[in-house]
DNA sequence: CAATAGGGATAGGGTTGC
DNA sequence: TGCAACCCTATCCCTATT
């Protein structure tokens, strides 16, 4: 094993969520580019940030682990699905630089679907 | 709520030991794929493995349970690592297959320390 | 070949039952 | 009550795809 087991710090958490603001989700190479975010994510790697990313998303929706969701119920089933055109995304951060919201909108022939998520209070009302 | 407590066989802690001297620490699902040590293991996943393997190294430093040594001073802590590359590692066994050592070398810049044990006589005057 | 998405595996903290 | 066995899940790995 190459490192124990890195844990993200808020740091870098923080630097994570501001690179996707800057630059969508999906730009992972792109963030690490970034002078302003290559100094706290110095020890990350692309991949790391798309698991980081995926991480926080489940942590999000108020279902726990991304393992945890797969088995609930059908009818209940949270689907979450990235455009990643992201001249046709928006994002929702608040003040706190939370990001609570990603709206994306559909291309062509591919299903897609809202993803709305605060990180204390699940708002799964707004979710289709 | 979960599986009624099946506790280890011998049977299935030579399997296991096997399975490490044959793939290294840390491939528990390699070794649960292999037919060598499939049927023995039948009833385990490897996150079983994984777990049994941890107190297997906890009983072998002397030291008691993991739960325990948490509590030990800093200076008295034993910081154990592995080295990931099954082909720059060795292991030493007894006639009993009982596993009394392994050594990794560090590859490259990077830091590795020799975990070093035995069952029932703890050799911490080899440890580093 | 560099990057991303997604499934799968591992590590380590936490929990439970005997 | 201590510990072996088991659970939870953030982090890391592997592979297909583009």
């Amino acid at each position: 094993m190459g490192a124990p087991k890195q844990k993200w710090t808020p740091e870098e958490e923080a630097a994570l969520k501001a690179g996707i603001q800057k630059y969508g989700i999906g730009k992972w190479s792109t963030i690490l580019k970034d002078q302003e975010f290559s100094t706290d994510l110095q020890s990350r790697s692309n991949v790391d940030l798309k698991d980081k990313w995926r991480n926080l998303k489940f942590m999000a929706n108020g279902l726990g682990s991304r393992h945890r969701a797969r088995v609930s119920s059908k009818s209940s089933q949270l689907i979450i699905k990235q455009e990643e055109d992201t001249t046709t995304s928006s994002m929702v951060v608040d003040t706190d630089m939370e990001v609570i919201g990603v709206t994306s909108i559909a291309a062509s022939n591919e299903l897609s679907q809202d993803v709305i998520f605060k990180k204390n209070i699940p708002r799964l009302d707004y979710v289709i």
